[in-house]
DNA sequence: GATGAATGAGATTTCATTCAT
DNA sequence: TATGAATGAAATCTCATTCAT
């Protein structure tokens, strides 16, 4: 066991209050709110429980914090591709293939469904203001697209949920294990395509 | 009070086993497996937790048997849906009319991902091949469709996905409680309209 | 240890619910609200935690019925004490002598005052109610002997706590362990005439 | 902001450890010895718990110094009303009036009571023993009243705690919230004729 | 067929205390 | 002098499950 009292500083180390929002951001993706405890996610940190609960005061707190700073993260990502010199097309195949290689889904009506019983309404606005700023870059790209004439829409906001649900399809594996693909290489072109074709003019 | 002797037999009255799926069911429905506990079908049920257990051995067997049976029920809906005298466009918009009036979402991978930690293999494989048969009448009138030369896909299996993740959307509110929708009289149409332009030839 | 489920029944027993309501009040008189715990309660009548909770949903409760029906069973005492063919002055040394013997003080004051940010307020008002209910008898017999003109007092209310407050110091040990009076068999009587002293016309 | 540098030396201002010592005496009179954490101390103080640590090993020397210091400066309070000119009489409804005006109930029996099973023997007995002195004033003014012939008693050490006993009731409230007293300007004066009515020769 | 009584294991949370800085 | 970081132990409470009746 660890020595109690102030640990001797470590400066290579990234912040504990930090490794604890990570780590708990990835149990959470995995298993839902009430099937991680905070001792799972203090044996995943390597610290104790009480450690836990010295940064985030409640299970309801790590929980929003973890799932906000998880979603900002996705954000950056989204965007650094939307940034690319590319056809809107294509950079939509490039998010649904990163998407994909992730292979944990980022279902976010399911962390909030799983949760929502337990967390305070602050908490819910909270977490569903990062998941739409999460979106927000796409939907802006698709509007201006139509407003271009590139594509057709009357529902921006539709359209990227859309796209999102589209692409989660690409994990879905039956009861048998099997994709619904059997090119597995060009899944998310598939995917694309299929939402594509609801665009043109 | 209650009255002595044994009660008059009421023939209107289920049976308790079936009175326990059920109700079972729309307490899984609202909140997830976790959240329910088996005090909480009793008291719904109004029978004590022990003629739960009288009935289902286990929490996981009742939840297995109860999603099955809610997704028969749906199945069949969906079914007579797809029998009446109707082109499949309208029989689509038809179908999302009744989902998004059911208002709760019946989403199957949340169901899945909160209890997978908990269920067999065996219970997983059920759930899921209820699930599959629950789409499958959809999958097998859009595949019909495609023969007719109707519709063009190349993959029904994943075209039966996306109606539902589509469909589904028409649940979402936003951080601020609205939907996407401004007409919301047509959100069955709208969605199946875009869901149908990939589908045209 | 013990058995899992129901145990075979033990007519002679008294039964669990009964058993623990009166080893916590034990408890509880010895040691403040807060240093009983659930599992020392649990311990101390041979059961598990649980099934001290299977009684008792909540501490708070615990405590609430606890108190009460102490001071329910201590005021059957007092009144045993009253209703017996003696002068209220005799009465007043019996009932104080018995007081003296218990030992343990029955400081309502502290009880409140231990428990008082954890108790709702209808649980407050409860254990005042029972408090107050235990000295009634006292407090009756007082001012009918002041309408009888055995004695004078303008505030029977005040009288009685009085009473209760001058018989609890009987207990009082200094610092060096030694009582306030030489004279230990006659306690009661003394405390009595210095209260009695007070009521003379 | 705080600013920069070091702060100006606040020559009002008590020293740290002083404050802590107050502070904690005044959490320590409206919750008992376990409902009051060190954080709580730490909070009220304006620093965090490591300086409390810092100035008090433990959280029973907190205790035991802050309740002393308590009970001297009360001791105090008292001596400063023994020594004007004044009958005994008058002093003792002086002391009572001080006490009801403080409001919240200087109870030792309680402190003792909360913290007997926490604190070691010695600190029991540092606490007792300045209780012991917080009353002994007014022990020696009854003596001395006892000798000079004004009154009679045959147990000043008894007749302390009866005063001190009596006024306490001045404080309580029943279930309903109601005073004993109906006048209540007069309610320290009348307290003190009825304990002084026992003295009478 | 149905229930009341009991339990073991585990969850969240609190808190006095320690130690490096 | 003062603090931030960390911990071990314990408290309250929940819950799936078992068993005698």
């Amino acid at each position: 066991m660890r020595q109690l009292g102030r640990p001797p500083s470590d400066s290579t180390r990234k912040p504990t209050n930090e490794r604890i929002l990570v780590t708990a951001a990835d149990l959470f993706l995995v298993k839902s709110y009430q099937e991680v405890s905070m001792d799972d996610v203090a044996e995943a940190c390597n610290v104790t429980k009480a450690t836990v609960y010295y940064y985030y005061k409640t299970k309801t707190r790590l929980y929003t914090e973890a799932m906000v700073g998880l979603m900002n993260r996705v954000r950056s990502k989204i965007n650094y591709f939307l940034e690319e010199e590319n056809s809107l097309y294509d950079q939509l195949v490039n998010i649904a293939e990163a998407y994909l290689h992730v292979a944990t889904e980022l279902d976010t009506e399911r962390f909030m469904h799983s949760a929502r019983n337990s967390l305070s309404d602050d908490q819910i606005k909270a977490i569903q203001k990062a998941e739409e700023a999460m979106y927000s870059g796409i939907e802006d790209a698709i509007r201006e697209a139509d407003e271009k004439g590139d594509i057709h829409t009357e529902n921006p906001a539709f359209a990227v949920r859309a796209y999102i649900a589209l692409v989660k399809i690409g994990l879905y594996h039956n009861a048998d294990g099997e994709s619904l693909f059997n090119d597995k290489e060009n899944k998310a072109k598939q995917i694309v395509e299929f939402f594509w074709r609801s665009l043109e003019k």
